[in-house]
DNA sequence: ACACGGCGAGAGCAGTGCTCTTGACTCTGA
DNA sequence: TCAGAGTCAAGAGCACTGCTCTCGCCGTGT
């Protein structure tokens, strides 16, 4: 039996990369993505910077591993603040506080999934499914509470969307679902970019007025 | 009196001035906000890095001209799409739809201007009245067009916009066309960034269902 | 006619991502 | 037990970046 033998090498692998991943993320914070430099990275790690790159591949595949922690940091918030006991309005507006008040904690970390893409680095498939996570916590409150408009839309809808999408949501408050989806993103990323400077004075109010006109659109019923 | 004496270098100044500009626009649209380069500027422009430091203070400044320009492209279009004779949810879908196109047109650059903001670069001040523009294309239509929901709000929205924005509309509108304008530049930004990917298949006419939604929201009457 | 000032060129500094080679160290299988 | 395989940190080096400073040229305003 091969005690710890391989054991004791993964071991201090995983740690020295926990420690590159976490000084990343540090330094993200503090300058911003495009600041990131591998080799002060190194430096702080206390290492010499090629030998990072055992580590990993380029720094693009580390800012790749840091979208991926992104993602999943706020879908993890999203989840978090949502009590599915809750009434459904009070539910969807927690969520979007919670990814408002994530995104102001660590803004560096927003602008990297939610801003520009960095140039030059396509972000891989592989980040797919962790932007989905909070997406599906909105999807989940609008299925469960959401109740379509009265007034049939013109049927166009159907090939809108791609298929597949939104499970378990009646067709008519897909796109809605989608819209509201981007509403809560665009309304954060615009505090968060400054485009409300000298327009949007009380930003916490203004995403709750915002989020309720979305919980509307998604059929969520009136508050008590 | 002074023939041509100082105009000949201040001629010959803006023209290397906007072949400068040219370029740099040119290199944006090709690789980029971060892979800018004002040494690659000059090489193609044919001078030596040190000299366009005699026109563009930096890269920094670099980069602030060329968000203006930005703004004012896509302002200007806005602009032009509106045909102020038309029914308003005709005038509100075409300039949705020409921020929606310039902006698959140019991507850098929007990506430049409602993207993140560049790290480690803040947009100055002067920015920002070029940013208002094509806000106010929309308000233009709101203002004309839109009418205030009759229930009345809790009236708490005084406090939540910064005064004398949006001049001339009604205050119960305000918001919402605040919400409206988050949400156009948030759907195409979704959409310019990937966002969308497995999400959204026909973004046209998504986005024309958003902005028949939003317009809604602003009080403009239905389509006859 | 002449001094000033704008201009382009070049060298240079400090930093970057990334590659390749070298030497040491550790773990493993016979 | 011990040689060989595999892994690692380190260093040098390449090509690039933003930016500064100094040097001469030459048009310009007085």
């Amino acid at each position: 039996m091969r005690s710890v033998p391989n054991g004791v090498r993964a071991r201090a692998r995983a740690e020295t990369t926990r420690a590159i991943l976490d000084e990343a993320r540090r330094q993200l914070a503090e300058h911003g993505a495009a600041a990131l430099s591998l080799r002060s990275v190194a430096r702080e790690v206390g290492m010499v910077s090629s030998a990072v790159y055992r580590y990993v591949a380029s720094r693009d595949e580390l800012l790749t591993r840091l979208i991926i922690e992104a993602y999943d940091a706020v879908g993890e918030r999203a989840e978090a603040a949502r009590d599915p006991a809750a009434p459904p309005r009070e539910q969807w507006r927690a969520v979007w506080r919670a990814v408002r008040t994530w995104a102001l904690e660590h803004p560096s970390e927003y602008a990297l999934i939610y801003g520009s893409p960095v140039p030059g680095y396509a972000a891989p498939a592989e980040t797919i499914p962790a932007a989905g996570r909070t997406a599906l916590v909105l999807v989940a409150i609008i299925a469960e509470h959401g109740t379509p408009p009265d007034d049939d839309g013109d049927d166009g809808d159907a090939d809108v969307l791609e298929d597949d999408v939104l499970p378990g949501l009646p067709p008519a408050l897909a796109i809605p679902a989608v819209a509201a989806w981007t509403q809560l993103f665009g309304t954060v990323g615009f505090e968060i970019f400054g485009q409300y400077q000298n327009v949007v004075r009380d930003r916490e109010a203004f995403l709750d007025r915002v989020a309720d006109e979305a919980a509307t659109a998604v059929g969520l019923p009136a508050e008590a």
